[in-house]
DNA sequence: CTGAAAGCGCTTACAG
DNA sequence: CTGAAAGCGCTTACAG
């Protein structure tokens, strides 16, 4: 049925020695007998098997991605962004979310085993480090947004906790005093360094101690975002600004505010985090914390291939710590700017 | 370095097949030869090579899913309906964006050979269909979106007429006439269905001859929806609603108006298709046409998954066609509804 | 320039 | 209940 290298030598009267040495140009072959191969393998349509040569070279040109999701535009720009760096070192990419809990996660890690050359994790449950510090020894490994001080491997973290303080600076310079947070998941990394920008950020202020009041909870979610947004839309007084930990939530908020009749940012600012592609498309354009996550995934992929490369997994243990960017815009008060055309590069 | 199943057969004092015979459960193992088969596992800490099992069994429970692109909550929702459904049938997925051309597409399709046991595969392009053809004969092959009358392979097809037929109908209910287009792109097939749907609703009213004047070019990004979004808004006099070949351009179109000072829908309506997650979260929450995108990844996988099981490609030739659902919102002055919250259904 | 042999890490008849 | 042998489809020294 399936036609193999033995096919293709037969039909070309060598060994299969001599094919292998032809399709990857791995030896010297005389150019009469490459003609004949050539034309063999064109004739049967032959095409080498990955799965039988991954087994002999050792090499899968294959990373796996396990993400905690897949929901939403992070994800969607977090893959696209490991896809093309991915292609572009000619590698493949197999990718798995929903990673709840550490026990799936493991099957997952283990079913991976002789499939991927190495692997890209995001694990925001503070509960798989010891797992993945195990497997991390064995395979190349790169973690993205994993916590410093729960694992030495090697990883890509989004500066949260300076993204925060910067997006509360603009804030506060705004001349909003009481800012409410809308945070993510509790055991969520991101979440909590976010969480920690804007408390601190606000130490130093008279609300300072008030500010526990101004704390709601979502899940990064549209849906929790606008559950929300129901709640604060009811308090009184009003804060005079929300500062959503990533933009799902605030764009679900923003929907919330709408429909209680609140206008942003005359009656209240909404501030998001990501600056995910739909950000600056939303009623009023948001503002938020650029992170570039299609970048994110590309440079956790960009490490892996050279971890891969070098064979170790352990040689480069530097933590790269990706900077953001306020990216201002409508939602907040701040003096309307021109709305800027996202370049090309941006969108792809 | 690293342990194969001769190690721990050494270790345990039995021949590789027996520990082959616990490790799947194949045949009876004596209880205490089972014991110290398990505990050489354990403290060898094997993890059977995925990738030689494949060889032997030839089965690789993974499949490839080749897209054209990855940018966008479309493809999103996408890949997060296959890869649910794929884990729940225990497979791998290996995703890959960005076929722009056949040749790229070609070399994929060639690169999987012996990683993959089947395919899902959304090629817009029509030149790519002889392609398809020869590869989907050789493994077995589910393809989105494609045109029926290219291909007879097993497909997984969004009503995309239907359901733009029944927008316009909601639009014309609506009191709408001067209806624009804001189209896909030229040689996508989606796009086409979508305007031809669009075409064929007016061909029997009285702006038939004239709706040729109405048609604006895009190509699915929120960006080219936003510059046509301009371009309509310059128009005197103004359509009296716009139907966007997808949500991503109503999104960008919707941003458009609104910098030039446009309400929507009281000065125009707008409508979008595919109802992607943020849909309901504009302002005005955007009128369009589910998909249920994830809904039709899941059954592209479940249709595969069927495909594989019975080994022959061409058993199942059915078309699948997937039916829409108009969804109103305010953006095309509907009465308004009361906003539903998606049940957790829809979000996960 | 070419080929026979060994082997990657498994599983599967076959025989006992 | 257990094992020796063959083999999945390749590549890689080794020898010529």
């Amino acid at each position: 049925m399936t036609v193999s290298i033995r096919d293709v030598a037969r039909h070309a009267g060598v060994s299969a020695t001599t094919v292998s040495r032809v399709i990857n140009d791995s030896a010297p072959v005389a150019k009469d007998t490459r003609r004949r191969i050539l034309e063999a393998i064109e004739s049967l349509n032959y095409v080498p098997h990955g799965g039988a040569r991954s087994l002999i070279t050792r090499k899968t040109h294959t990373v796996g991605v396990l993400l905690p999701d897949l929901y939403g535009e992070f994800f969607s720009e977090l893959i696209r962004g490991i896809d093309l760096t991915a292609r572009r070192n000619r590698h493949h990419v197999l990718v798995s979310g929903s990673h709840s809990d550490p026990a799936e996660l493991e099957a997952m890690l283990r079913a991976l085993r002789g499939r991927v050359d190495g692997m890209i994790v995001m694990a925001p449950d503070v509960n798989a480090y010891p797992l993945l510090d195990r497997f991390g020894r064995a395979v190349p490994m790169v973690l993205l947004d994993s916590d410093p001080d729960a694992s030495d491997l090697p990883a890509i973290t989004i500066d949260n906790f300076g993204g925060a303080r910067s997006m509360m600076r603009h804030l506060l310079a705004l001349g909003h005093r009481r800012i409410a947070l809308l945070g993510g998941p509790e055991h969520n990394r991101d979440a909590r360094e976010r969480a920690r920008g804007w408390r601190e950020s606000l130490a130093g202020t008279p609300l300072g101690a008030e500010s526990a009041a101004l704390v709601f909870a979502g899940d990064f979610s549209e849906l929790s975002g606008y559950a929300a947004g129901a709640r604060i839309a009811a308090l009184q007084p009003l804060p005079d600004a929300v500062f959503a930990a990533n933009d799902a939530m605030a764009v679900g908020c923003l929907s919330a505010f709408r429909e209680h009749g609140l206008r942003v940012p005359e009656d209240i600012a909404l501030a998001g985090f990501d600056d995910i592609p739909i950000a600056r498309y939303m009623n009023p354009p948001l503002t938020s914390v650029r992170v570039s996550i299609a970048d994110l995934g590309a440079r956790a992929m960009t490490r892996l291939v050279s971890l891969m490369g070098t064979g170790s997994t352990a040689a480069d243990w530097r933590r790269e710590t990706l900077a953001t960017e306020l990216v201002v815009r409508a939602s907040c008060g701040a003096p309307t700017q021109r709305f800027r055309n996202p370049t090309r590069e941006e969108r792809r």
